[in-house]
DNA sequence: CGACTTCGTGAGTATATACTCACATAGTAA
DNA sequence: TTACTATGTGAGTATATACTCACGAAGTCG
């Protein structure tokens, strides 16, 4: 079947994209492709409540999708690896592609 | 702020994230790189029972990672397009760095 | 026709997630 | 010291997700 050590593998592999996979957290990648932030400009940004998040930037940082450093009063949070942006590209493809299927389905109703 | 489509577009590329974001899910989807199969086989090789299979195929499908083609009995699904898995090598990278981050904190205590 | 296979789905339950509000901590600056 | 700012987190609630079992629909084969 699957060893122990596979299946955390799995586990960790499917945690990173489960961290992306919500609109905020994908809003706060997308925001960081410019560079580091800080929660309180990040949470101006996205439009979000701060504690909220701070909440979701603990997720991404758990998955190991950013990483943090304390600068004074504020806490910065940057990507780990850009690699993450290269698939939204992939992402977008998936998108177009399902907007222009049904597309099809509706234009047979 | 950001508009109506805006959100729109950001929500449904969460939702290929958060589709391949489930050990089941990523375990399907790492399974079809080698081409399609029925749900009864996807079923047997990831060791999950067969009606949850389906509803995380149907998750898949929905988000359009997977697309489906009916033939006779069997439900054959099929990755949309491979470019997923070339994250997969992104995301191997991050739970690397992860597991290297995790180690250094453990070796400071 | 009846027996069988493959699949999706309703119902129920258990668990996880998202969000807000309030509070505590840590650093800054007067 | 006191006042202020940036952040994380406990508690509570609402909603979403995952899973299993049982059933029914659709196609196959005798």
């Amino acid at each position: 079947m699957m060893t122990r050590d596979e299946q955390r593998l799995l586990q960790m592999k499917a945690d990173i994209f489960q961290a992306v996979g919500h609109p905020i957290r994908l809003a706060i990648v997308e925001l960081l492709k410019d560079g580091e932030m800080c929660v309180c400009d990040i949470a101006t940004r996205v439009g979000a409540e701060r504690s909220n998040v701070s909440r979701h930037l603990a997720i991404l940082l758990s998955a190991g999708v950013l990483s943090v450093r304390k600068d004074g009063l504020k806490m910065i949070y940057e990507l780990t690896t850009p690699c993450v942006l290269n698939f939204l590209s992939c992402v977008t493809d998936i998108v177009r592609r399902k907007v222009r299927s049904d597309a099809k389905v509706l234009a047979n109703l």
